[in-house]
DNA sequence: GTAACATATAAACTTTTATTTATGGATTAC
DNA sequence: GTAATCCATAAATAAAAGTTTATATGTTAC
């Protein structure tokens, strides 16, 4: 197991989602709703930077599946969808026959010279 | 644990790894070497692309810590470097502060509508 | 040494993506 | 209803990345 092979539409897919994550403010943002922000307008002010900017981001991270989110009153919540994560890092393993869980000896196995 | 929150000069640098694996092309590559292929001529005819575009996407590649080179001969052998996909899916659970692996319920939890 | 082969690099060009500035749509307060 | 707030979208511009064509570097064969 671990390897499926994938097709050209799934390549096109993790892709995209690669994409998605290639941007430091991108990330920041991610960072940003793990710690528990939610609101575009806290993003902006805790971000510094401007409001379509930032709507644009997260559009992108929405239509990759990073985030979701939902309309309360006027505003609008993101928060992390983790399930997004996890499927990327599956399709990592499918994609180059690796397990990522720290087994087959990482972190001070034997070096010699 | 699982939160460290990461540095600006952390941030870059995965952001450029996400850039590196925003490719079609680069992931049909990391196929290839994953599934046994080494050298630069066989690369460029399974995957049917110019000399110089493959080698410039492999740079991208090895300059990211993806695939290590080795000279041998006149060819130049290059296989992947799992390390670096470890270490990217360790970033990312860094990042968003989630785990990768399938505890917490995933496929197949309670669905409430 | 020269020729041939394998890969890398550079320069010019094309395409994609990010950023700004301006405007529009949706919701609440009045 | 109007005004104010919050967010999204559009158009124009700027910046970054990918692709091609031509050339250079390093290695083996002779």
């Amino acid at each position: 197991m671990l390897e499926h092979s994938m097709s050209e539409k799934e390549l096109r897919r993790l892709t995209k989602s690669f994409g998605a994550l290639h941007s430091v403010l991108r990330l920041r943002i991610l960072a940003a709703l793990a710690a528990g922000e939610s609101n575009v307008r806290d993003l902006e002010t805790t971000l510094r930077v401007s409001q379509p900017l930032l709507s644009w981001h997260l559009t992108q991270l929405r239509q990759t599946g990073f985030v979701v989110a939902e309309r309360v009153g006027r505003e609008v919540h993101y928060r992390l969808n983790p399930e997004a994560f996890r499927e990327l890092a599956d399709n990592i393993e499918i994609l180059v026959g690796i397990s990522l869980s720290d087994e087959g000896g990482r972190s001070g196995g034997k070096s010699k010279s």
